[in-house]
DNA sequence: TCTGGGGTCCTAGGACCC
DNA sequence: TCTGGGGTCCTAGGACCC
Protein backbone atom coordinates (compact mmCIF):
# COMPACT_ATOMS: atom_id res chain seq x y z
CA UNK A 1 0.00 0.00 0.00
CA UNK A 2 1.40 3.16 -0.90
CA UNK A 3 0.66 6.79 1.44
CA UNK A 4 -2.47 8.61 0.30
CA UNK A 5 -0.10 11.61 0.17
CA UNK A 6 -0.18 13.47 -3.40
CA UNK A 7 3.38 14.39 -4.54
CA UNK A 8 4.38 17.50 -4.80
CA UNK A 9 1.93 18.95 -7.15
CA UNK A 10 2.02 22.25 -7.07
CA UNK A 11 4.90 23.85 -7.97
CA UNK A 12 3.74 26.81 -9.69
CA UNK A 13 2.08 27.79 -6.89
CA UNK A 14 4.16 30.13 -4.68
CA UNK A 15 2.05 29.98 -1.60
CA UNK A 16 2.52 26.26 -1.18
CA UNK A 17 6.35 26.58 -1.88
CA UNK A 18 8.11 25.64 1.10
CA UNK A 19 11.13 28.02 2.33
CA UNK A 20 14.55 26.88 3.48
CA UNK A 21 13.54 25.86 7.41
CA UNK A 22 10.37 23.65 5.96
CA UNK A 23 12.39 21.57 3.84
CA UNK A 24 16.21 22.12 4.56
CA UNK A 25 17.06 19.00 3.28
CA UNK A 26 17.55 17.73 -0.26
CA UNK A 27 18.00 14.11 -1.87
CA UNK A 28 18.99 13.78 -5.09
CA UNK A 29 19.00 10.42 -6.75
CA UNK A 30 19.88 9.42 -10.63
CA UNK A 31 17.94 7.44 -12.46
CA UNK A 32 19.04 3.69 -13.30
CA UNK A 33 22.64 5.58 -12.98
CA UNK A 34 24.71 2.38 -14.46
CA UNK A 35 22.08 1.43 -17.02
CA UNK A 36 22.10 5.35 -18.02
CA UNK A 37 26.05 5.93 -18.77
CA UNK A 38 25.85 2.97 -21.06
CA UNK A 39 23.19 4.25 -23.19
CA UNK A 40 24.32 7.81 -23.20
CA UNK A 41 27.97 5.86 -24.08
CA UNK A 42 26.25 3.73 -27.01
CA UNK A 43 23.00 5.66 -27.75
CA UNK A 44 22.21 2.52 -30.11
CA UNK A 45 21.45 0.58 -26.85
CA UNK A 46 18.38 3.49 -25.93
CA UNK A 47 14.95 1.96 -25.47
CA UNK A 48 16.59 -1.64 -24.76
CA UNK A 49 16.95 -3.97 -21.95
CA UNK A 50 20.20 -3.25 -20.63
CA UNK A 51 21.60 -4.37 -17.15
CA UNK A 52 25.23 -3.57 -16.01
CA UNK A 53 26.79 -6.57 -13.83
CA UNK A 54 28.37 -9.78 -13.40
CA UNK A 55 27.52 -11.70 -16.67
CA UNK A 56 28.63 -15.36 -15.36
CA UNK A 57 26.54 -18.09 -13.44
CA UNK A 58 27.37 -15.95 -10.30
CA UNK A 59 26.71 -12.25 -11.31
CA UNK A 60 24.45 -9.91 -9.74
CA UNK A 61 22.75 -7.29 -11.20
CA UNK A 62 24.01 -3.23 -10.22
CA UNK A 63 21.90 -1.36 -12.54
CA UNK A 64 19.05 -2.19 -15.00
CA UNK A 65 17.39 0.55 -16.74
CA UNK A 66 13.38 0.92 -17.00
CA UNK A 67 13.21 -0.82 -20.44
CA UNK A 68 14.91 -3.77 -18.34
CA UNK A 69 12.93 -3.38 -14.93
CA UNK A 70 9.47 -3.73 -17.00
CA UNK A 71 10.52 -7.25 -17.36
CA UNK A 72 10.89 -7.41 -13.69
CA UNK A 73 15.07 -6.91 -13.82
CA UNK A 74 16.15 -5.29 -10.70
CA UNK A 75 19.44 -4.34 -8.76
CA UNK A 76 20.87 -7.11 -6.56
CA UNK A 77 19.21 -9.79 -8.57
CA UNK A 78 21.07 -12.58 -9.82
CA UNK A 79 22.17 -12.78 -13.14
CA UNK A 80 20.88 -16.22 -14.31
CA UNK A 81 17.33 -15.00 -12.78
CA UNK A 82 17.39 -11.54 -14.81
CA UNK A 83 17.88 -13.64 -18.09
CA UNK A 84 15.49 -15.74 -17.51
CA UNK A 85 12.90 -12.82 -16.85
CA UNK A 86 14.42 -11.10 -20.30
CA UNK A 87 16.00 -12.98 -22.67
CA UNK A 88 16.64 -10.31 -24.65
CA UNK A 89 18.70 -8.29 -21.74
CA UNK A 90 21.84 -6.66 -22.68
CA UNK A 91 24.07 -7.75 -19.62
CA UNK A 92 27.03 -5.36 -19.81
CA UNK A 93 30.34 -5.71 -17.50
CA UNK A 94 30.36 -2.15 -16.32
CA UNK A 95 33.03 0.63 -16.51
CA UNK A 96 33.41 2.22 -13.11
CA UNK A 97 35.82 5.21 -14.14
CA UNK A 98 32.86 6.33 -16.89
CA UNK A 99 30.61 6.09 -13.71
CA UNK A 100 33.15 8.11 -11.66
CA UNK A 101 33.61 10.23 -14.12
CA UNK A 102 29.99 11.18 -14.48
CA UNK A 103 29.18 11.04 -11.02
CA UNK A 104 32.30 13.96 -10.51
CA UNK A 105 30.10 15.71 -13.19
CA UNK A 106 26.61 15.16 -11.00
CA UNK A 107 28.94 16.46 -7.80
CA UNK A 108 30.09 19.58 -9.68
CA UNK A 109 26.40 20.62 -10.62
CA UNK A 110 25.58 20.12 -7.09
CA UNK A 111 28.55 22.08 -5.41
CA UNK A 112 26.79 24.82 -7.81
CA UNK A 113 24.14 25.17 -5.66
CA UNK A 114 25.50 24.17 -2.19
CA UNK A 115 29.27 23.21 -0.68
CA UNK A 116 26.75 21.17 2.18
CA UNK A 117 26.08 18.11 0.42
CA UNK A 118 26.83 14.33 0.84
CA UNK A 119 27.40 11.98 -1.67
CA UNK A 120 25.87 8.25 -1.11
CA UNK A 121 27.61 6.32 -3.23
CA UNK A 122 28.09 7.32 -6.97
CA UNK A 123 24.37 8.51 -7.67
CA UNK A 124 23.03 9.83 -4.83
CA UNK A 125 23.49 13.04 -2.49
CA UNK A 126 21.91 14.61 0.69
CA UNK A 127 22.27 18.46 0.54
CA UNK A 128 21.44 20.76 3.92
CA UNK A 129 19.98 23.85 2.15
CA UNK A 130 20.40 26.12 5.51
CA UNK A 131 22.81 27.94 4.39
CA UNK A 132 21.04 29.32 1.24
CA UNK A 133 18.11 30.67 3.69
CA UNK A 134 19.71 34.55 3.13
CA UNK A 135 19.72 34.35 -0.25
CA UNK A 136 15.78 33.62 -0.55
CA UNK A 137 16.85 30.30 -2.30
CA UNK A 138 13.22 28.03 -2.94
CA UNK A 139 14.11 24.68 -2.23
CA UNK A 140 11.37 23.60 -5.09
CA UNK A 141 12.93 25.80 -7.34
CA UNK A 142 15.92 24.99 -7.24
CA UNK A 143 15.75 21.34 -7.19
CA UNK A 144 13.47 21.92 -10.46
CA UNK A 145 16.62 23.66 -11.92
CA UNK A 146 18.82 21.38 -10.59
CA UNK A 147 16.90 18.54 -12.09
CA UNK A 148 16.86 20.60 -15.74
CA UNK A 149 20.44 21.01 -15.32
CA UNK A 150 21.39 17.32 -15.39
CA UNK A 151 19.13 16.46 -17.70
CA UNK A 152 20.82 19.50 -20.10
CA UNK A 153 24.58 18.86 -18.78
CA UNK A 154 24.61 15.43 -18.27
CA UNK A 155 21.91 13.38 -20.23
CA UNK A 156 20.83 12.00 -17.33
CA UNK A 157 17.23 11.73 -15.34
CA UNK A 158 16.87 11.94 -11.49
CA UNK A 159 14.47 12.28 -8.85
CA UNK A 160 14.77 15.07 -5.82
CA UNK A 161 13.22 14.45 -2.24
CA UNK A 162 12.78 17.82 -0.39
CA UNK A 163 12.33 17.43 3.73
CA UNK A 164 12.78 18.11 7.53
CA UNK A 165 15.10 15.22 7.48
CA UNK A 166 17.47 12.87 5.61
CA UNK A 167 14.44 10.48 6.28
CA UNK A 168 11.97 12.33 4.41
CA UNK A 169 14.11 13.64 2.16
CA UNK A 170 15.04 10.42 1.21
CA UNK A 171 11.17 8.65 1.34
CA UNK A 172 10.67 11.85 -0.58
CA UNK A 173 13.00 11.13 -3.77
CA UNK A 174 11.95 7.95 -3.89
CA UNK A 175 8.66 8.76 -4.36
CA UNK A 176 9.62 11.25 -7.50
CA UNK A 177 10.95 8.48 -9.35
CA UNK A 178 9.35 6.40 -12.54
CA UNK A 179 7.89 3.63 -11.41
CA UNK A 180 7.14 0.13 -13.47
CA UNK A 181 2.97 -1.11 -13.19
CA UNK A 182 2.05 -3.61 -14.58
CA UNK A 183 4.88 -4.07 -16.85
CA UNK A 184 4.76 -0.03 -17.71
CA UNK A 185 6.45 2.93 -17.18
CA UNK A 186 4.59 5.31 -15.25
CA UNK A 187 6.46 8.73 -15.10
CA UNK A 188 7.08 10.51 -11.62
CA UNK A 189 6.60 13.76 -10.43
CA UNK A 190 10.63 14.50 -10.24
CA UNK A 191 10.23 16.50 -7.15
CA UNK A 192 8.16 15.42 -4.08
CA UNK A 193 8.14 17.52 -0.67
CA UNK A 194 6.84 16.15 2.57
CA UNK A 195 5.80 18.91 4.25
CA UNK A 196 6.14 19.15 8.24
CA UNK A 197 2.04 18.67 8.20
CA UNK A 198 2.16 15.67 5.95
CA UNK A 199 4.96 13.80 7.64
CA UNK A 200 2.65 11.63 10.16
CA UNK A 201 0.34 10.56 7.19
CA UNK A 202 3.43 9.26 5.03
CA UNK A 203 4.51 7.76 8.17
CA UNK A 204 1.31 6.05 8.91
CA UNK A 205 1.05 4.25 5.22
CA UNK A 206 4.53 2.94 5.43
CA UNK A 207 5.78 -0.49 6.00
CA UNK A 208 9.12 -1.07 8.50
CA UNK A 209 11.04 -2.12 5.02
CA UNK A 210 10.51 1.04 3.93
CA UNK A 211 13.02 2.48 6.81
CA UNK A 212 16.87 3.29 5.78
CA UNK A 213 18.57 0.30 8.13
CA UNK A 214 15.67 -2.33 7.92
CA UNK A 215 16.58 -4.74 5.42
CA UNK A 216 15.36 -8.62 5.63
CA UNK A 217 16.84 -10.07 8.76
CA UNK A 218 15.57 -7.04 11.01
CA UNK A 219 12.51 -7.41 8.72
CA UNK A 220 11.68 -10.42 10.04
CA UNK A 221 12.60 -10.19 13.60
CA UNK A 222 9.85 -7.28 13.26
CA UNK A 223 7.15 -9.08 11.78
CA UNK A 224 7.81 -11.81 14.20
CA UNK A 225 7.21 -9.29 17.08
CA UNK A 226 3.71 -8.23 15.14
CA UNK A 227 5.65 -4.79 13.66
CA UNK A 228 4.53 -4.87 9.96
CA UNK A 229 4.58 -0.92 9.72
CA UNK A 230 5.83 2.22 11.07
CA UNK A 231 3.02 3.15 13.20
CA UNK A 232 3.50 -0.13 14.82
CA UNK A 233 7.10 0.85 15.63
CA UNK A 234 5.78 4.23 17.43
CA UNK A 235 4.03 1.91 19.75
CA UNK A 236 6.12 -0.34 21.00
CA UNK A 237 8.31 0.03 24.04
CA UNK A 238 11.98 1.07 23.02
CA UNK A 239 13.79 -1.25 25.66
CA UNK A 240 11.93 -4.46 24.73
CA UNK A 241 12.43 -3.64 21.33
CA UNK A 242 15.97 -3.35 21.94
CA UNK A 243 16.15 -7.17 23.22
CA UNK A 244 15.33 -7.96 19.67
CA UNK A 245 17.10 -5.54 17.71
CA UNK A 246 19.83 -4.25 19.98
CA UNK A 247 19.87 -1.04 21.69
CA UNK A 248 21.01 1.25 18.81
CA UNK A 249 18.78 -0.15 16.06
CA UNK A 250 15.92 0.04 18.46
CA UNK A 251 16.24 3.81 19.32
CA UNK A 252 16.85 4.24 15.54
CA UNK A 253 13.60 2.83 14.60
CA UNK A 254 11.37 4.51 17.34
CA UNK A 255 12.77 7.74 16.44
CA UNK A 256 12.00 7.57 12.87
CA UNK A 257 8.55 5.96 13.69
CA UNK A 258 8.19 9.74 15.53
CA UNK A 259 9.64 11.50 12.05
CA UNK A 260 12.70 12.45 14.13
CA UNK A 261 16.01 11.79 12.18
CA UNK A 262 19.37 13.69 14.04
CA UNK A 263 21.75 12.90 10.72
CA UNK A 264 23.61 15.40 9.64
CA UNK A 265 24.66 16.10 6.41
CA UNK A 266 28.40 15.35 6.72
CA UNK A 267 30.13 17.39 4.18
CA UNK A 268 33.84 15.91 4.17
CA UNK A 269 33.31 12.28 4.77
CA UNK A 270 36.82 10.29 4.70
CA UNK A 271 36.68 6.77 3.90
CA UNK A 272 37.11 4.42 7.11
CA UNK A 273 38.25 1.38 5.15
CA UNK A 274 39.38 0.35 1.75
CA UNK A 275 39.30 -3.14 -0.02
CA UNK A 276 38.54 -5.64 -2.60
CA UNK A 277 36.58 -8.65 -2.81
CA UNK A 278 36.41 -11.20 -5.69
CA UNK A 279 34.07 -13.81 -6.55
CA UNK A 280 36.00 -15.90 -8.67
CA UNK A 281 33.77 -18.17 -11.42
CA UNK A 282 35.65 -20.58 -10.61
CA UNK A 283 35.97 -21.27 -6.53
CA UNK A 284 39.92 -21.97 -5.67
CA UNK A 285 41.09 -25.14 -4.59
CA UNK A 286 43.37 -24.80 -1.16
CA UNK A 287 45.33 -22.78 0.40
CA UNK A 288 48.08 -22.62 -2.78
CA UNK A 289 45.44 -20.78 -5.09
CA UNK A 290 44.13 -18.75 -2.61
CA UNK A 291 46.88 -17.22 -1.29
CA UNK A 292 48.17 -16.55 -4.77
CA UNK A 293 45.48 -14.87 -5.24
CA UNK A 294 45.76 -12.90 -2.08
CA UNK A 295 48.95 -11.06 -4.10
CA UNK A 296 46.88 -9.57 -6.63
CA UNK A 297 44.32 -8.44 -3.90
CA UNK A 298 46.89 -7.09 -2.00
CA UNK A 299 48.32 -4.88 -5.38
CA UNK A 300 45.35 -3.64 -5.58
CA UNK A 301 44.23 -2.37 -1.89
CA UNK A 302 48.09 -0.89 -2.08
CA UNK A 303 48.02 0.84 -4.90
CA UNK A 304 44.43 1.85 -3.87
CA UNK A 305 46.07 2.92 -0.20
CA UNK A 306 48.54 5.10 -2.03
CA UNK A 307 46.05 6.73 -4.14
CA UNK A 308 44.29 8.34 -0.64
CA UNK A 309 47.41 8.94 0.45
CA UNK A 310 46.83 6.56 3.41
CA UNK A 311 48.69 3.91 5.11
CA UNK A 312 46.56 1.21 7.46
CA UNK A 313 47.31 -0.06 10.97
CA UNK A 314 44.74 -3.11 10.38
CA UNK A 315 44.80 -5.87 7.94
CA UNK A 316 41.64 -8.05 7.30
CA UNK A 317 41.11 -11.32 5.12
CA UNK A 318 37.46 -12.79 4.40
CA UNK A 319 37.59 -16.22 3.50
CA UNK A 320 34.04 -16.65 1.62
CA UNK A 321 33.47 -20.76 1.19
CA UNK A 322 31.37 -22.35 -1.48
CA UNK A 323 28.75 -23.29 1.17
CA UNK A 324 28.38 -19.52 1.60
CA UNK A 325 30.14 -19.39 5.27
CA UNK A 326 32.66 -16.49 5.38
CA UNK A 327 35.60 -16.49 7.62
CA UNK A 328 37.53 -13.66 8.60
CA UNK A 329 40.48 -12.67 10.45
CA UNK A 330 42.32 -9.52 10.84
CA UNK A 331 45.72 -8.29 12.33
CA UNK A 332 46.05 -4.44 13.95
CA UNK A 333 49.96 -3.22 13.40
CA UNK A 334 51.10 -0.89 15.63
CA UNK A 335 52.65 1.21 12.24
CA UNK A 336 50.69 1.95 8.99
CA UNK A 337 51.44 0.16 5.88
CA UNK A 338 50.86 0.86 2.26
CA UNK A 339 53.04 -1.68 0.45
CA UNK A 340 51.86 -4.63 -1.72
CA UNK A 341 54.34 -6.83 -0.10
CA UNK A 342 53.94 -6.15 3.29
CA UNK A 343 50.05 -6.60 2.89
CA UNK A 344 50.38 -9.48 1.25
CA UNK A 345 52.68 -10.78 4.25
CA UNK A 346 50.44 -9.83 6.80
CA UNK A 347 46.76 -11.70 4.21
CA UNK A 348 49.00 -14.48 3.98
CA UNK A 349 49.90 -15.29 7.88
CA UNK A 350 46.35 -14.58 8.50
CA UNK A 351 45.29 -16.68 5.49
CA UNK A 352 47.50 -19.40 7.05
CA UNK A 353 45.21 -19.25 10.45
CA UNK A 354 41.64 -20.39 8.72
CA UNK A 355 40.99 -23.72 7.14
CA UNK A 356 40.17 -24.14 4.20
CA UNK A 357 37.48 -27.00 4.53
CA UNK A 358 35.39 -26.03 1.14
CA UNK A 359 36.46 -25.11 -2.29
CA UNK A 360 36.81 -20.91 -1.93
CA UNK A 361 34.13 -18.72 -4.12
CA UNK A 362 35.36 -15.55 -2.62
CA UNK A 363 38.20 -13.87 -1.56
CA UNK A 364 38.49 -10.16 0.14
CA UNK A 365 41.45 -8.31 1.76
CA UNK A 366 40.63 -4.98 3.34
CA UNK A 367 42.72 -2.34 5.29
CA UNK A 368 41.45 0.05 7.52
CA UNK A 369 42.24 2.25 10.93
CA UNK A 370 44.35 4.49 8.48
CA UNK A 371 46.80 7.32 9.01
CA UNK A 372 47.78 9.88 7.01
CA UNK A 373 50.87 8.67 4.89
CA UNK A 374 52.85 11.63 6.23
CA UNK A 375 52.06 10.89 10.08
CA UNK A 376 53.27 7.48 9.44
CA UNK A 377 56.81 7.68 11.13
CA UNK A 378 55.77 10.65 13.38
CA UNK A 379 52.61 8.93 15.00
CA UNK A 380 55.10 6.13 16.34
CA UNK A 381 57.36 8.22 17.99
CA UNK A 382 54.72 10.76 19.23
CA UNK A 383 54.89 10.20 23.14
CA UNK A 384 57.01 6.66 23.26
CA UNK A 385 60.26 6.42 24.61
CA UNK A 386 62.58 4.80 21.85
CA UNK A 387 64.73 3.21 24.35
CA UNK A 388 61.45 1.58 25.65
CA UNK A 389 60.82 -0.37 22.05
CA UNK A 390 61.54 -3.18 20.83
CA UNK A 391 64.97 -2.71 18.66
CA UNK A 392 63.89 -3.82 15.74
CA UNK A 393 60.78 -1.52 15.76
CA UNK A 394 63.19 0.95 17.05
CA UNK A 395 64.77 0.56 13.42
CA UNK A 396 61.68 1.52 11.94
CA UNK A 397 61.40 5.07 13.99
CA UNK A 398 64.80 5.83 13.41
CA UNK A 399 64.70 5.02 9.99
CA UNK A 400 62.73 7.76 7.81
CA UNK A 401 62.42 5.76 4.58
CA UNK A 402 58.76 5.58 3.98
CA UNK A 403 58.72 1.66 3.69
CA UNK A 404 58.35 -0.59 6.64
CA UNK A 405 61.34 -2.25 8.00
CA UNK A 406 61.80 -5.42 7.28
CA UNK A 407 62.17 -6.74 10.27
CA UNK A 408 59.30 -4.97 11.56
CA UNK A 409 56.67 -6.47 9.06
CA UNK A 410 58.56 -9.97 9.51
CA UNK A 411 57.80 -9.70 13.40
CA UNK A 412 54.32 -8.41 12.68
CA UNK A 413 53.92 -11.29 10.45
CA UNK A 414 55.28 -13.89 13.86
CA UNK A 415 52.69 -12.04 15.87
CA UNK A 416 50.02 -13.25 13.85
CA UNK A 417 51.27 -16.74 13.89
CA UNK A 418 51.88 -16.84 17.55
CA UNK A 419 48.24 -15.63 18.02
CA UNK A 420 46.87 -18.78 16.27
CA UNK A 421 49.40 -21.26 17.03
CA UNK A 422 51.43 -24.12 15.76
CA UNK A 423 48.37 -24.40 12.80
CA UNK A 424 49.30 -21.14 11.82
CA UNK A 425 53.32 -21.82 11.56
CA UNK A 426 52.34 -25.40 9.76
CA UNK A 427 50.36 -23.84 7.45
CA UNK A 428 53.14 -21.72 6.28
CA UNK A 429 54.89 -24.60 5.82
CA UNK A 430 52.76 -25.62 3.26
CA UNK A 431 52.99 -22.55 1.12
CA UNK A 432 57.04 -22.95 1.13
CA UNK A 433 56.05 -26.26 -0.71
CA UNK A 434 53.84 -24.89 -3.41
CA UNK A 435 56.20 -22.86 -4.42
CA UNK A 436 54.35 -19.28 -3.40
CA UNK A 437 56.99 -18.11 -0.90
CA UNK A 438 56.23 -14.38 -0.76
CA UNK A 439 59.65 -13.83 -2.00
CA UNK A 440 59.28 -14.88 -5.02
CA UNK A 441 57.34 -11.41 -5.82
CA UNK A 442 60.24 -8.97 -5.18
CA UNK A 443 62.86 -10.65 -4.17
CA UNK A 444 64.09 -8.97 -1.29
CA UNK A 445 61.64 -9.54 1.28
CA UNK A 446 61.26 -13.17 2.28
CA UNK A 447 58.76 -13.44 5.99
CA UNK A 448 58.75 -17.40 5.83
CA UNK A 449 58.40 -19.23 9.35
CA UNK A 450 62.30 -19.57 10.06
CA UNK A 451 63.99 -18.07 7.35
CA UNK A 452 64.30 -14.40 8.87
CA UNK A 453 65.19 -12.00 5.96
CA UNK A 454 66.47 -14.24 3.01
CA UNK A 455 66.10 -12.94 -0.50
CA UNK A 456 68.22 -13.00 -3.30
C1' DT B 1 16.20 -17.34 -8.05
C1' DC B 2 20.09 -17.70 -5.09
C1' DT B 3 22.66 -14.05 -4.17
C1' DG B 4 28.67 -8.71 -6.44
C1' DG B 5 31.73 -5.31 -4.82
C1' DG B 6 32.26 -0.87 -2.86
C1' DG B 7 31.58 0.60 1.69
C1' DT B 8 29.28 1.88 6.82
C1' DC B 9 27.83 0.84 11.47
C1' DC B 10 26.73 -2.20 15.49
C1' DT B 11 27.51 -5.92 18.91
C1' DA B 12 29.70 -8.88 22.10
C1' DG B 13 33.56 -10.62 24.28
C1' DG B 14 38.25 -10.33 25.80
C1' DA B 15 42.51 -7.87 27.03
C1' DC B 16 44.37 -4.28 29.35
C1' DC B 17 44.77 -0.01 32.10
C1' DC B 18 43.66 2.96 35.93
C1' DT C 1 40.28 -14.62 49.64
C1' DC C 2 37.62 -12.78 46.46
C1' DT C 3 36.71 -9.17 43.96
C1' DG C 4 35.06 -3.00 41.51
C1' DG C 5 33.91 -0.27 37.56
C1' DG C 6 34.93 2.61 33.65
C1' DG C 7 37.34 3.31 29.47
C1' DT C 8 39.78 1.98 25.31
C1' DC C 9 41.35 -1.05 21.90
C1' DC C 10 41.02 -5.16 19.21
C1' DT C 11 38.61 -9.05 16.95
C1' DA C 12 34.91 -11.67 14.52
C1' DG C 13 30.66 -11.65 12.80
C1' DG C 14 26.37 -9.69 11.10
C1' DA C 15 23.30 -6.42 8.87
C1' DC C 16 22.66 -2.88 5.87
C1' DC C 17 23.19 0.63 1.99
C1' DC C 18 24.16 1.84 -3.02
Amino acid sequence: MSPSVRPFAALNSPSEAPSVDEAPILHIDLDAFFASVEILDDPSLAGRPVAVGGGGDRGVVASASYEARRFGVRSAMPSVVARRLCPDLIMLPGRFDRYEAYSREFHRVVQDLTPDFEPLGLDEVFADLRSLRRLQVRPVAASVALRERITNELGLQCGVGLGRNKLFAKLASKRSKPLVVDGQLVAGPGVVWVSPALEARWLEELPVRALWGVGPATAAKLEKLGLNWVRDLARVDEATLAGHVGSAMAATLVAYSHGEDRREVVVDRRAKSLGHDQTFARSLQGLGEVVEAARSHAAVVARALRGHDRVARTISVVVRFDDLTSVSRSQTLSFGVDDEVAIAAIAEALLGSIEIHHAVRLLGIHASSFLERSQNQMQLTFGLDPASLDPREHAVLVSHDRQISHEALRDAVDEVRQRFGRAAVGTAGELRESGLDIETQRGRHAFGPETGHGGS
